[in-house]
RNA sequence: GGCGGUAUCGUCUAGGGGACUAGGACACAGCCCUCUCAAGGCUGGAACACGGGUUCGAAUCCCGUUACCGCUACCA
């Protein structure tokens, strides 16, 4: 190019096929497409590839918008359905069989299973001859008059098809390993290679990035763009994700489906941060990084060849981080709604005490990794009185009624305090202390059994302020009136 | 079997000829902090798959071996 003319706008795609949810490899290709279109500039498409009818379903269509949608990963332009365009795969198939580049092959389906079955047997590989399909003009004539159907195979070329792959650098492949491939079935429905070369070029996509997987499905489609007169675009194969056991991600490993994440308590952010990171590195020792970052950061140099491990500990640590350090409102408006679900209060009864309810979310997040052990831990600040856990009780209850005379002091001196400030309530626990001759530890984990049921719990004078005044005397009166029966 | 890809702590990774006694993070262990639990801080154990080259010098470049992964359909 002389001129200088301006650089393409890059336009990727993330091209799923609706059999199932939305994967947590699907997504991390989703994400990559994403990052790089914020990153570059682009524009990032969605193309839903429901070619496939025994095994597409709208529910999974609607299960992978769900999923990019609760992920942030948000298409620019409108969703482009693979199966509403195969009158173009098939004139483009035609087009190739016209212009020579590809040819009718009459061997019935039965025919080419046979001689697959007998190469296997004999330990070869089987691979089609494009001798066994030559016909002389006359009997062509007379099976296209009878109507004898016909797949249209790829004729492939003499020579080497090579690309410079975005994350692995140079790949090659001899001609001579790829078979003619099917491009047109005998039912005149386009196969794979064909539909997606049709669509990339007609969705006129600059770089394609997708899984390994699709590596020696590369070369067919180079071959295709070529044989079809369409500029070949870039492409970057990103590596698979595996399970602990190194292989290939799947239900034995427990969740995959991003859905399944969103469900046990994820935040997005968390799950797109660590999801990048597995397979890409920003090329220092910072990890955890809000979505803005993340775009700032990404590059392609940064992107990995080898496939990585699924590790949930660390997506949970991952979570724990983001939980930790985004603004309590959004905090807020991602809890309140399972608060409701819950049946600990309803959203609008949060929303009128909104600082109290992010006072008490700032207790509890800094202690959870996901959002539902956040609801867990909220019932103590919601209900009167609290249950007493008998592991708890045995454990800081031994001597009960020794217990009840604490606690009724205890009592005693936090109903005459002058202000229920934790600092205040503080002072003067500690100094109850001090006239009893015991640490302030013998007061305090018997007080956290009274007003929270249990052993652990955020810190004690936080939650008599979260819980109250009025609550947290009656639930240190109800443990000695507990404790009073028992003894 | 053929073709292709990959190879640094258990896991995610930094590293692109000398700065490497190989750095960080998760996980694990210990300590500190401390009213419990977290969070946080500190400390510790833990890796360049193997073998040949190239080079004054290799985790880094080349070749081979091995292992693992993927593809090998008128599936996508």
């Amino acid at each position: 190019m002389t001129a200088a003319s301006p650089a393409k706008r890059p336009r990727v795609r993330f091209a799923p096929s609706p059999t199932g949810f939305l994967h947590v490899g699907g997504a991390r290709t989703a994400l990559f497409n994403w990052l790089y279109a914020k990153k570059y500039d682009g524009v990032f498409l969605l193309r839903v590839e429901d070619t496939d009818r025994a095994r597409s379903t709208d529910e999974s269509t609607r299960a992978i918008f769900e999923g990019l949608e609760w992920l942030g990963l948000t298409w620019d332009e409108e969703v482009v359905y693979q199966g509403a365009n195969v009158a173009r795969h098939y004139a483009d198939a035609h087009r190739l069989l016209e212009s020579g580049a590809a040819y009718r092959d009459f061997t019935p389906q039965s025919e080419l299973e046979r001689l697959r079955a007998e190469a296997e047997a004999r330990g070869d590989a089987f691979k089609f001859d494009r001798t066994m399909a030559e016909l002389s003009p006359e009997a062509l004539a007379e099976k296209l008059a009878n109507n004898e159907p016909y797949a249209i195979r790829f004729r492939v070329p003499e020579g080497t098809t090579e690309w410079p792959d975005l994350v692995h650098g140079r790949i090659a492949f001899p001609n001579k390993d790829i078979e003619d491939f099917i491009i047109l079935r005998s039912d005149g429905t386009p196969v794979y290679n064909m539909a997606v070369v049709s669509d990339d070029i007609a969705m006129d996509i600059t770089l394609v990035m997708r899984g390994d997987d699709h590596i020696s499905n590369t070369p067919k489609q180079i071959l295709l763009y070529r044989a079809l007169g369409a500029e070949v675009p870039q492409f970057g194969h990103v590596p698979m994700i595996h399970g602990t056991d190194g292989k290939k991600l799947s239900k034995r490993h427990g969740a995959t489906a991003v859905g399944d994440y969103q469900h046990q308590g994820l935040l997005p952010q968390a799950m797109l941060n660590f999801l990048a990171l597995l397979g890409w590195s920003p090329g220092d020792d910072i990890e955890v990084m809000t979505l803005p970052e993340l775009i700032e950061r990404f590059n392609v140099n940064g992107l990995h060849a080898k496939a990585a491990v699924f590790d949930t500990k660390k997506l949970e640590w991952m979570n724990g981080q983001h939980l930790a350090s985004i603004p309590i409102d959004e905090v807020a408006a991602i809890v309140a709604p399972l608060i409701e679900r819950a049946g600990l209060a309803t959203v609008s009864e949060l929303a009128a005490r909104h600082e109290w309810f992010c006072g008490v979310l700032e207790l509890l997040r800094i202690r959870a990794r996901l959002t539902d052990e956040i609801v867990a831990q909220a019932g103590l600040f919601f209900t009167e009185l609290v249950e007493f856990d008998a592991d708890a009780v045995s454990k800081q209850w031994r001597d009960a009624d020794a217990t009840a005379n604490i606690l009724e002091k205890t009592h005693a001196r936090l109903a005459t305090v002058d202000s229920w400030e934790p600092a205040v309530m503080e002072d003067a626990l500690r100094k109850l202390a001090e006239e009893l001759g015991i640490s302030g530890g013998k007061i305090f984990q018997p007080l956290r059994v009274a007003l929270t049921g249990l052993t652990v719990s955020p810190g004690i004078f936080d939650v008599l302020l979260y819980v109250g005044r009025e609550r947290s005397l009656a639930r240190i009166a109800n443990a000695v009136s507990y404790l009073r029966q028992s003894s």
